[in-house]
Formats: C-alpha cells, sequence, structure tokens
DNA sequence: ATCTATCGTCGAAGCGCTTCGACGATCCCA
DNA sequence: TGGGATCGTCGAAGCGCTTCGACGATAGAT
C-alpha cells in the first residue's frame, strides 16, 4: 500500500502539497496537480482512512441505527437503509450498521470511539431511552421519528396526522360517512413509536372537522386478530362503508377476510391504506393508498446530517407532507 | 475526550502500560492493573478508533455487501445483515454496510483504505465479476452463496442442492410420484444466481434417484405468473400431486389460485416451500417447508471470517445441511 | 552464590495523514 | 517603482495509539 509519502516523492512534491491536492483546501498550480494526480494513479495510492481520521478529527462514517426486531415492517426499514447508504454515498460517507438492541451503549462506544461522524437513528419511541444520551454526544444526530419532547433533537418523518387527514379527506369525497381506522397493533402503541399515536390524533381530528362517524381500532397481527378487529368494527359502526388501514402486516389478511365474508372491495367497502407503495402494488387488488415514503425520508436524514457537519443551521422537526395515489380499492359507496 | 496519556497520568503509569492493560498482550500485576482500570473508568476513556487502526492496522470492521434490489427476498436479506451484524459484535467487531451496486469499486474502496479487516459478500452470482476483485484485496472475504469457480474463494451457503433432494423425499415418503416444481423467475436464472440452479440440479437428481416423473417450470412474479405456470404444469404433468415451491414472492398468489380453481391444499394437492420459517408460518395455511436459515449462515459467515483474520485455516465451500420441517400443507395423496 | 529466565514497566519510535506557519515569487494598485 | 496581497509550495508538528527493545527486579536452576 503506497502512502502519501511514496505519491510525494514519485510526483517530486512534499507530501503536504499531495494532501492539498485531495483535499483542495488551498490553491494549487495546474501542473503540479497534474502531475501529483498521476503519481496518485500510477501507484494506486489510496488514503488511509485511520490516519486520515486521527488526523482530522473526521471519519466520513455515518452511523445507522435499525431495529432488528424481525416482526412488522421489514422491507419498510430495508428501503430506510438502503436509502440512507445511497444518500451518505452520494456525500462521499460510509455507513456503520448497528442495531436498535445494543441500546445507549451501542451508540456511545462508536462515538466515544470516534468511529462515526454522525448518527442517524431509526424507529424512535415517545419517551426514547437512547435521546438523552444522544445529547450528550459530540457528534449530531437526526431522528428518523418524532419522540414526545422533540427539544434539542432533529427529527425528520412522514407527516402521519397529514396523513390520517388525508385518507378522510379522500373518503369523504367519495361520499363516505361511516369510516373506521384499522391502526396497527397494540404493542406498537405500547411501545411508544409515535407515528402511530400521530396518525390516530390526525384521524380523530380530521374526523370531527369533516363530520364524519368513525371509529378506530387497533388489529392484533394475524388471521384471528384481523376477524376479531372486523367483528368489533361492524357491531360499533354498523353500516361501515370504508377502512383506513395503517397496519402493514393485516391488510393481507384483512383482504382476505373480507373476500371470505362476501364483502367485495370497493363495490361493498372501501380501503385506504397507508403503507409503501410497492405493498400497495402487491396486493391482489392495487390498493389506493399513501405512500410511506422511505427513500425520501432515509435521504432528507442525510441531507439533514450534511447539513449538521458542515455547520449550518437546520429547523428542529421536519416532517414530509403525505401523497395520496388513487387505485383500485376505493369508490363511491352505494346509497 | 480523554486520551491515553490522560489515563496513564490519572493512574500514574506509562501509556504503554495502558495499553497492555486494554490488550492483555503482555503481563500487568493486578494492582497496577486495578489503578489503570479504575482510572479508565472515571475519566470515561475510550481508544480512539481512527489511532489504533493506524498504529495496530486493525480496525474491527467488517464490509457487509447486500445487494439493494428492492425485489424478491428484502426480508432474507435483512435477517442476513441483523444476523451478521450481532455475531460481529459478539467479536467486537462493527459492521460497514455497503450495496451491492457500488460494484468491484465500492469493495476496493474501503480495502484500499483499510476502513475494513475482512468483506462478507452476499447475492454471490454464478461468473460474479466482483470475485476477482476479492481475490486482489489483502483482506479476507466470505461469500454468502456460491460462484462457478469457487477455486481461492472462502464461501457458505445453505446446501440447496440437498434441500431440493429433502423436499423430492419427504413427498416420496408419503407415497407422491408425480410433482411439479415452480421455481424462482426466470430473470433469477439468468442473473446467474447459483442457488437457483443448486436447486433444480439437486431436484432432477433426486428425482430420478427416487424413479418420480416430475417437471420443473421456473415462475414469473405476480398472479398472471403464477396462473400461467399451474396451467403448464397441469397440461405437461396432469394428475399432479405435489408441488415443490422455490419461489417466495409466488408462494401467496399460487396458493390464492389453487383454492380459486377448487384445489384444496393439502387435501388435493400437497405443497413444500423452501422459504425462512416465518414466511411458511404467516400462510394461510402454515406450510411444511426446508427452512432458509439464514441467521445460521449470516452467523457461519463471520465465525468463517474470524478464523481467517486470526489466520486459522478454513475449508473452502461450506454448506448448510437443509432442515425439513412438517406443517399443515402435505398429505398423502388420495389413491 | 552465580547465571539465566521471566515478570512488570518504561521510553521512544513510528503508523499515515492534515494543517499551520513560513517563505519566495508574482501581481496589482498607488 | 515600491509596498502589500495573493499564490504556490514546503517543513514540521502533531493526531492517539501500539509495539519493540530495554532494564531493573524477582525467581528458579545449577
Amino acid at each position: 500500500m503506497p502512502t502519501i509519502n511514496d505519491v510525494a516523492r514519485a510526483a517530486g512534491v512534499s507530501p503536504s502539497t499531495v494532501s492539498y491536492v485531495l483535499s483542495g483546501r488551498r490553491p494549487i498550480s495546474a501542473q503540479t496537480r497534474a502531475r501529483v494526480q498521476a503519481a496518485i494513479a500510477e501507484l494506486g495510492f489510496h488514503p488511509h482512512a485511520g490516519a486520515r481520521a486521527l488526523a482530522s478529527s473526521k471519519t466520513n462514517v455515518l452511523a445507522l441505527v435499525v431495529p432488528l426486531r424481525v416482526d412488522v415492517n421489514v422491507p419498510v426499514i430495508m428501503q430506510f437503509a438502503t436509502a440512507v447508504v445511497t444518500a451518505a454515498r452520494t456525500h462521499n460517507h460510509d455507513v456503520l450498521l448497528l442495531t436498535k438492541d445494543e441500546g445507549t451503549s451501542g451508540l456511545e462506544r462508536v462515538a466515544h470511539s470516534t468511529m462515526v461522524d454522525a448518527l442517524i437513528v431509526m424507529d424512535v419511541e415517545k419517551d426514547d431511552v437512547r435521546i438523552p444520551a444522544l445529547r450528550r454526544l459530540k457528534q449530531p444526530s437526526v431522528l428518523i421519528g418524532l419522540p414526545a419532547d422533540p427539544a434539542g433533537t432533529i427529527c425528520v418523518d412522514l407527516d402521519f396526522a397529514a396523513a390520517a387527514a388525508e385518507t378522510l379527506r379522500h373518503l369523504a369525497w367519495h361520499g363516505h360517512r361511516r369510516i373506521a381506522l384499522v391502526g396497527p397493533s397494540p404493542s406498537v402503541y405500547r411501545r411508544g413509536t409515535s407515528y402511530a399515536e400521530r396518525f390516530l390524533a390526525g384521524f380523530t381530528e380530521a374526523s370531527a372537522e369533516l363530520g364524519l362517524e368513525t371509529m378506530t381500532h387497533p388489529c392484533e397481527p394475524g388471521r384471528p386478530g384481523v376477524r376479531d378487529c372486523l367483528t368489533d368494527i361492524d357491531a360499533e359502526l354498523p353500516g361501515v362503508t370504508a377502512l383506513v388501514v395503517h397496519n402493514e402486516e393485516a391488510l393481507r389478511p384483512l383482504l382476505d377476510q373480507l373476500r371470505a365474508t362476501g364483502r367485495r372491495v370497493p363495490e361493498d367497502i372501501s380501503v385506504v391504506a397507508v403503507c409503501p407503495r410497492d405493498v400497495a402494488l402487491s396486493m391482489p387488488i392495487p390498493l389506493t393508498s399513501v405512500d410511506i415514503p422511505s427513500h425520501d425520508v432515509g435521504g432528507l436524514a442525510v441531507e439533514t446530517v450534511m447539513k449538521l457537519l458542515d455547520g449550518r443551521h437546520t429547523e428542529s422537526v421536519r416532517l414530509l407532507p403525505p401523497t395520496l395515489v388513487e387505485r383500485d380499492s376505493c369508490t363511491t359507496p352505494k346509497p
């Protein structure tokens, strides 16, 4: 492995000049630059990351903390991760993968040992124990999600409250008045993952504004959970004409169950989902849905980190506006 | 951030002694060790990763290359990734996440700049262009998958040929004689992902050994693909009593299609899947399946890397034996 | 009692890079 | 035509750690 000294010698310049060619932090004449670059290419020189980190206090590495729970949403998490890696690469950064179950100590380990310049944390909970720890680090961090008290943190996410409003507005426009929300499983609420509550709050508020008759119901995973959920909904809100489903995992069994009980979608009942585009498209009927734009959120997280890293100011909370795409699962209710 | 010098001063020893306490590479008296450890704890000292890498030529970081293609198998990939991260942590290593689409240059970048000690590469193709590049690196690497010519590489994977044999043996034992393989989509074969071919070869061979009447058919994704596939199978192998499905994505639509055409599983037709356990369990009927043990394979990959890193010898190709788990989708055919 | 290992610790020399200050050369404006 | 800016380059001082050789002290072998 050639070093910067080898390059310097080959190009007939000093090592510092090579460094300045590489970093562009000082002007270098065109001829010198060319000679240096030729030497670099010829020797196949790559700067040693550790040496660089030591001298410059910059690693060009981001930590990404993903939940490793293998329950719901695995594809979404993967989408976030690849979005983050791709975006990071465009800024010449690499990504160190951490799992959420290492908890606070994992964050502190990589931060204190200066392995990373900044952190991106997924699956943030309402009162996430990691947040105080993050605040103490010298490295900046961006949360994907929204804790109860975002003060002193930087957060990006989809605007789930607006997403809920959007689904109701769409259904109301189609003429629906009795609408039920099939929410995530109770464990998601219990865990305090804030998107569930934000969606719920947005749903309730928009329902009142639009003067709709609505109800909300969490939904346990699996067929029995879905069956119970639908039974409860029919009991509590008879004549319901539309469902808003904020539960990827329940989506498929729910459609199965509707079909099994002879209710056609969308003729007998409309369905609006909140899920990634490809999930909406992979269902027996392409579903009208509000997209969960993992790619955009991931990209935004990286952009925000980069802003922080070069000292630019950024707003504390940034929620992306939702987009509803009309497909085949939603129509005007029969009179 | 305190440095090793701060610790040394606080403990009244030299920096090298602190280093030896940390690494254990030289004997240190119990008292001294205690004083040093107390100082470390009190100051909250964490060694600087870059400095360490520079001085020791070890980063304690592994590169993991994942396919970022968002088509099939995303959950499986995620399972591999988390398995690798978890296993790496038990060996005090972290994981740098690379995407396959950076190709050869991504590998060379992280290797040449000494960001990682070793590489784990997923989604290996038959004549993977990255293999020659990997051979050139000074860092060792482990492939998850099996290229056409594994010479000079270290590979781990599930034994897909044995898995195919296992499915046929199980079905034959149940009394099935006419069996069709629903394979991955043609694009998977085209891409040269070797597990498809290995499964196919194992299937054909075992079929001959067991004296069965079988056929094989790739299956395009989506409902139409599945419908066509089933039509072809019925035409070519009338009276087929069992299907082996090596195509996660097709699994669900296939079951739907069978039901839609009035064929009950397992009463009218048996199904054995090759897929992760949780996929087999999430189907309308729990499927008899051969597990794809992502967790084990990922763990094995890390163990193998660690072996290589401390210079121990290891065999070139290691294929894990398959496990078939009997569930509810397979029974004795009606006479 | 002498010689040789071994133990426990220290000092110093790097590992490969960045960055600061310095310095001659060039340029522009008065 | 001289004075200060600016340009282009160099040298040297670290960044924080590991590791090698050295050395006194202790222990075991002869």
